[in-house]
DNA sequence: CAAAATAATGAAAATGGGTTTCACTTTCAA
DNA sequence: TTGAAAGTGAAACCCATTTTCATTATTTTG
């Protein structure tokens, strides 16, 4: 029930990753903060770094995916999935969608090899404002 | 000769544009830091604070545009053109090459509207060696 | 042209997300 | 049981960015 991930359990750190799981399931990506907060609820002398540590260890093991945005934070976001995706982020109430586009995938590789370029790792975010908040505007 | 930004006019901030401008001007993608070097030779009184006010006012003025990739600085092209693009950046020597490809972002906007998103925005970046880089490997 | 008003400047300090340190605690294997 | 190894958290550190403030340069005004 308790990912492994060093070579020694602790119940902080399930506690922050069951926290993970259930806040980022929904497709979330959350900040280090918000995850610090969330799993203060479940054990309140848990301390930022350990979150922060936790969320580390589970970048390394391919359980959660860094992303940097436009506005500082790192986010953090799990990958049960290993398929790749983008994003489209909304500027008003920070919500953020994933999306897949395969010709668009196809398109950035003949990009990339049309200028000699070996392609590693992308990136492609849409900015704007989503369904919700399209009408409030 | 000298661009207009505050109401009053300064050589030094005069300096900083010019000294921006030919860095620039070859497409490259600028950091703070490596604008101040390049000013220092012009004049060496010249303080970093000033070159990053003085790229803020460009930005604000439209003849600056921040890019932030993934090594955390903040880097500034210079935009005499109008127009649009995405970036290729090279892990290994930091290269930044731009493009353009209108099938993609084409692709973006029906994306984008398929799922009831108003863009207003949008970023692509793609990593990995450049033309250069990829031998060397 | 001198003096007052206003803008620009740069050194230094503050900010803030991220990362490391270190003394202490917990876990686990022998 | 016990001590070596891993985990923890508070605090310190890092470092690009941003703000502050006393000083300097430029412009305006009398």
């Amino acid at each position: 029930m308790s990912l492994q991930i060093g070579s020694k359990s602790s119940q902080r750190r399930d506690a922050i990753i069951e926290a993970f799981k259930s806040c980022a399931s929904g497709g979330r990506h959350v900040t280090v903060d918000e995850l610090f907060e969330e799993a203060k609820r479940a054990d309140p002398k848990i301390g930022y770094t350990t979150v922060w540590r936790t969320l580390k260890l589970l970048a390394g093991a391919g359980l959660a995916n860094p992303q940097k945005f436009n506005d500082g934070f790192t986010r953090y976001e799990y990958t049960k999935k290993e398929h790749h995706h983008d994003h489209m982020i909304c500027t008003k109430c920070g919500r953020v969608e994933e999306f897949l586009n395969p010709a668009v995938e196809k398109l950035q590789n003949q990009v990339a090899k049309s200028h000699g370029f070996t392609m590693v790792n992308h990136k492609m975010e849409l900015y704007g404002y989503c369904k919700r908040c399209k009408c409030k505007k």
